[in-house]
RNA sequence: GGCCCGUUGGUCAAGCGGUUAAGACAUCGCCCUUUCACGGCGAAGACAGGAGUUCGAUUCUCCUACGGGUCACCA
């Protein structure tokens, strides 16, 4: 066979397919992140599908969140509940007729049976029973004519799926490579549940057979359930999609163990790392290096773009990954400081107008000191805390001694620096720092001896972003030199 | 506890039988400098342990230990 003859490739398409609970953890941004890198770097297609089968846990306006955060992390899908597609309606609720039929026809064909046990029956099981996996079985072998009877009652009742009690069920993953699994560990699990509405386990594999999924994406806490997936499958003659398994995210313990990331790790949710001021293009950056690496190449930015072109699925890793903010940390400084200087200022704008007495003059000189030392937009307020008010700072920070500047030599050049200071018929960074290093050059000190005292009197701040220069020319001259006047009156008394 | 999976520096990780075992974050030091950052240079720090296979194992196999996942009318 020559190559042209051969089969086309079917074209890859795979789901994100979330629960409407209200939250998006970053675990799940993780797996639609990687659900869509692995379509779109082989130009296929992501579909988004809404698993609302759990009418407990509904939570009003989550499927917002999800289109919000979706689209905010730039991950635009083909088909869907609000873009449509060939094979929908994409919420399951909405297809509720399909799935009994399915149901049924494995109860036909001896691959599903109903079980009418009572909640207290299984209850009690789970104190009992350790060496069989779940459920007993119970109801597996009903004789026709009870389940007809029951049925004819109206007791409730649930399908479940009749597990083979003998031999092994093996996989493939394209991550995890071959899992075989005994069949006996297998339960008889719950296909149509007493509401009538289907379980995930069953209505996952019916759906990404509809809708033609080629590879299921998800966490590897499925692993141990793929197994009765494939069973199901096979039952109804169907085809097996490929598996891509991905490593847990684990969080770090207040006792330093690791666990499946959750809420007690601190901010999990998508929307709370926005919050705290993260950067959506960050938060996706760092996520897709959380159990992926490219193949020969170092780099560790990289837009949405570049990550399609350089994904491949034999970079996934097997191993789990603890998710660790300071590296966040650092993606979202790096972000920031990539930003062009009208981009920092959009971002930073809101900071910018609660500083007292700064126009929008300053904000160039503003984002100049800011931008390479931020990490968060909402580190501005503190970091430029004595814009706003001075406090009244311990004497001790005039000593310094790299700057040689200690209370003495703060009382003097103070004085000598307020003077150049006020004779100035131009506030700007030029005429400053001639003043200023003019006193320096007159007593032959270095600049740093009055610099420094200068800032520190007109900061209060051990440190702050940019130098005397820069606290002066946002203070004003005004400001400025009613400070330094406080401060001389402050460091004489103490004599 | 059964089953499944995993284990390279504190963290993310490259490596896919022969390497001085990359790189990044964090840490520390030096330089730059008007404090702090940014940037530059540098340091310290790892193949969980034990058997095999092999001329040779971080890499392949098995065992042990540790970690995680899973055993729902949740997904």
């Amino acid at each position: 066979m020559t190559f042209s003859d051969s089969a086309p490739k079917r074209v890859v398409r795979t789901r994100f397919a979330p629960s409407p609970t209200g939250f998006m953890h970053v675990g799940n941004l993780r797996t639609a992140l990687y659900e869509f890198l692995v379509a779109k770097s082989s130009g296929g297609r992501f579909i988004l599908r809404i698993e609302d089968t759990d009418r407990g846990r509904l939570v009003d306006g989550s499927v917002d969140v999800i289109f919000r955060t979706l689209r905010a992390a730039g991950l635009s899908h083909d088909e869907g509940p609000d873009v449509g597609g060939p094979f929908g309606p994409y919420v399951q609720s909405e297809r509720m007729s399909l799935y009994l039929p399915f149901a049924e026809q494995l109860v036909r064909e001896g691959h599903a049976y109903y079980c009418f046990c009572s909640k207290e029956r299984l209850d009690s099981l789970h104190i009992e029973d350790e060496s069989a996996a779940g459920y007993d079985r119970h109801c597996r072998d009903l004789s026709a004519e009870e389940v007809r009877e029951n049925l004819s009652n109206n007791a409730p009742y649930v399908i479940r799926q009749k597990m083979p009690l003998t031999g092994e069920t093996t996989f493939d993953d394209l991550v995890f490579g071959r899992i075989t699994v005994p069949n006996k560990e297998l339960e008889d699990q719950i296909l149509i549940k007493a509401d009538g509405y289907p379980t995930y386990n069953f209505v996952n594999i019916i759906d990404d057979h509809l809708m033609e999924i080629t590879h299921v994406v998800r966490g590897s806490e499925y692993l141990s359930s793929t197994p009765k997936y494939n069973l199901l499958y096979e039952a109804f003659g169907w085809e097996i999609p490929s598996y891509v398994h991905l490593p847990l995210i684990q969080g770090r313990n207040e006792d330093g163990t690791v666990s499946k990331l959750s809420k007690r790790h601190g901010a999990t949710g998508f929307d709370d790392l926005i919050a705290e001021g993260f950067l959506p293009e960050a938060v996706v950056n760092y996520i897709a290096l959380l159990g992926w690496c490219p193949k020969e190449d170092l780099r560790e930015i990289f837009t949405l773009e570049e990550l399609i072109q350089a994904f491949s699925i034999d970079g996934i890793s097997k191993s789990p990954a603890t998710f660790d903010y300071d590296k966040l940390e650092w993606f979202n400084g790096e972000y920031i400081r990539r930003m062009s200087p009208d981009e920092f200022v959009v971002m930073a704008r809101s900071n910018f107008q609660a500083l007292s007495g700064i126009g929008t003059d300053l904000y160039p000189l503003l984002t100049e000191i800011l931008q390479p030392r931020i990490t968060r937009f909402s580190q501005i307020t503190e970091k430029l805390a004595y814009i706003n008010e001075l406090v009244d700072f311990d004497p001790v920070l005039f000593e310094h001694k790299k700057s040689k500047s200690s209370i003495d030599s703060a009382r003097t050049f103070l004085g000598h620096a307020a003077e150049a200071l006020e004779n100035l018929a131009e506030w700007t960074g030029e005429s400053i720092i001639a003043a200023l290093s003019g006193v320096a050059d007159r007593f032959e000190v270095k600049n740093a001896t009055v610099m420094w005292p200068v800032r520190i009197a007109v900061t209060g701040m051990a440190v702050t972003p940019g130098g005397a220069v820069e606290a002066l020319l946002l203070l004003g001259k005004g400001r400025s030199l009613e400070r330094i006047t406080r401060a001389r009156q402050r460091i004489s008394e103490k004599d």
